[in-house]
DNA sequence: TATACGTGGGG
DNA sequence: TCCCCAAGTAT
């Protein structure tokens, strides 16, 4: 990076001799033509407009692979218990998990904890500014570390994720290519495309930019049915809409049968739990309720049916209901190899690691409370669809 | 480089 | 109880 200011300019791209960026497209009129859209068209979503890093840091590890709706659904609420790095390198690592039971993917929440940590130990409880050094937190990889830098820390950095890439392998007419040089093309493409930052400005162009290219994707320029006639740069577009994507492995079907056995304690109800073991590649240490073997549930009536998928397999979940004395064969066909059961008061289930499967059907039958998200205010409106006229 | 890692909504 | 998908990372 040179340390000789330099003006602005309308050709500020050619002013880096030494890493030539070109594109196919013009790149200029591109980012005009983008940023006028998003500017009209951009989803309010609650980490939008924030200016805690920190924030910018735990929406862009939640969004991972995760769709947007289901964060929404758990930013608000990680957020009011964790607020601060520190507040979240402080918590035990199960009530950390807690919050982010549902979302999937619980590495995630390990390694946002641990990077937590680190920050707090080694680091002043600061997040970096760079992607570079982003990039070295756990949790962090690629595609974070550029989304944090350009967003929170105004950066000139691409973004490359699935939205970005879909969007450029359109614009240009490039065919789909999964090794390494296509993942170089479409970085290259992408980092031609970034404005770079202007000294002095007050908008953050890279971040915004970035943003603008995702969102073209995540509403417009979609996997199956993209929208081309409302997309803003169709004029640049070289195909339009076409777009072939490699077939994916067939999802698998599967019977899934577990226990719901309650009791009375006093004024307490407990739930019957059973916790996975640390050694598990999924979901270790996390708390479901115990399994049933398909033979204890021949010709019993379930008290609920539910898919859920888990990677994948779909798995088509009953759940039996074994409350009373009367039902001890139900209690007693749980396998006791496994242990590990706990009564948990279900006033405590909100603070306890729950397996996404065991969170959802505990909230069906009215055992634990569902944490609703903040409901829509004049600062937080509901999300605007897409229009088709 | 290939694989494991969750989930829920929609067609 | 079918199939597809979504703002990736670690190993």
């Amino acid at each position: 990076m040179s340390s000789v200011p330099r003006p602005a300019t309308a050709n500020d791209d050619r002013m880096h001799p030494a890493a030539p960026k070109t594109t196919l497209l013009d790149a200029a009129l591109f980012r005009r033509r983008l940023m006028s859209w998003y500017r009209t068209h951009a989803r309010e979503l609650p980490w939008r407009h924030v200016s805690d890093p920190y924030r910018t840091w735990l929406s862009e590890v939640m969004l991972q692979q995760t769709r947007v709706a289901a964060v929404v659904e758990h930013y608000q609420s990680f957020l009011r218990r964790f607020p601060t790095i520190l507040a979240l390198a402080l918590a035990p690592e199960s009530e950390v998990l807690a919050l982010w039971s549902g979302l999937g993917y619980y590495r995630r929440a390990r390694m946002l904890h641990k990077a937590a940590q680190f920050l707090i130990e080694e680091r002043g409880g600061i997040l970096p500014g760079t992607a570079a050094e982003l990039r070295t937190l756990p949790g962090i990889g690629e595609y974070t570390s550029a989304a944090i830098a350009s967003i929170a820390f105004g950066e000139s950095v691409a973004v490359v994720d699935g939205n970005v890439e879909r969007v450029l392998l359109r614009l240009t007419g490039r065919p789909e290519q999964r090794d390494a040089a296509g993942r170089a093309f479409v970085q290259q493409q992408a980092s031609a495309l970034v404005p770079n930052r202007r000294i002095g400005e007050q908008t953050n162009a890279a971040g915004d930019h970035n943003q603008a290219m995702m969102e073209l994707g995540a509403t417009l320029c979609l996997p199956k049915a993209p929208l081309c006639l409302h997309c803003p740069v169709y004029a640049l577009c070289k195909t339009r809409g076409e777009h072939l994507t490699p077939p994916r492995a067939a999802q698998l079907s599967r019977p899934a049968a577990y226990l719901l056995n309650l009791r009375k304690r006093g004024t307490l109800t407990e739930v019957l739990l059973e916790r996975r073991p640390e050694d598990a590649s999924l979901m270790p240490d996390m708390y479901e309720l115990p399994p049933l073997p398909q033979d204890a549930v021949q010709g019993r009536e379930p008290l609920l049916r539910l898919r859920h998928a888990i990677t994948n397999t779909n798995y088509y979940v009953q759940v039996y209901a074994a409350s009373g004395p009367q039902d001890r064969g139900l209690r007693r066909a749980v396998p006791a190899a496994k242990g590990d059961l706990h009564w948990v008061p279900t006033n405590k289930l909100n603070s306890k690691p729950l397996t996404g499967l065991a969170r959802k059907v505990l909230q069906r039958l009215d055992v634990m409370k569902v944490d609703l998200p903040r409901l829509p205010t004049a600062t937080n409106p509901p999300k605007r669809t897409i229009s088709a006229r």
